[in-house]
DNA sequence: TTTGACTTGTCAAATTATGTCAAATATAAC
DNA sequence: GTTATATTTGACATAATTTGACAAGTCAAA
């Protein structure tokens, strides 16, 4: 419950066979910049997922799905109440 | 579609006659930031929330609802992919 | 034991959040 | 009109958090 963005980055850079340090230059970041957020201790800057996307292959709807997905959860892990908040966002009435 | 919590807690407070200033003093923050709170231009700190239920004979869990609602639809409301990504959170399977 | 890939801790710089003040506006009573 | 009170707004200083980089660390394979 929780890193969906990291694993999946991690997982398709595994299948293409790319190191760290690859993918991280594409992206003009430290490759330990890189090795925390595929660890889910640190965030990609939103304006960089659809270019990870692009590196990896993927497609960018579905990672920038899971990159929001991940900060909703960060927001909400802690809070009993947090899935009733989610439902009011979903379903504005009643 | 947004400031759910600053719009409740200014329609209690009115409901009861009081003031901003009454309510600031308890809560102990500036008049001039809890108007802000209420307009939804600043957030109250979270630890305050069921300090502001209690003074405004309120429900603190329905006021912690519509505050992380609020939370939740600032991370996502220029999102298309905001509700899919609630989705994945609500049902984790599929 | 050396090399390469990855991880982790720490730090300064950048960014964002928070709270206050002063001035502006609004409304009502005089 | 003027006064008094409530609220709003903008600017600012400070506090807290985030971000990115570096150095040092682990680990596994050669």
């Amino acid at each position: 419950m929780e890193n969906r963005f990291g694993d999946k980055i991690k997982s398709l850079r595994e299948q293409q066979h790319l190191y760290l340090r690859q993918v991280a230059a594409h992206l003009e970041i430290d490759t330990a910049l890189l090795s925390k957020i595929e660890k889910g201790v640190r965030n990609l800057k939103k304006d960089l997922v659809p270019k990870i996307a692009e590196i990896l292959n993927a497609d960018k709807e579905e990672l920038l799905t899971l990159y929001l997905a991940d900060q909703l959860n960060e927001l909400i892990k802690d809070e009993p109440l947090g899935k009733k908040a989610m439902n009011i966002i979903i379903n504005p009435n009643n």
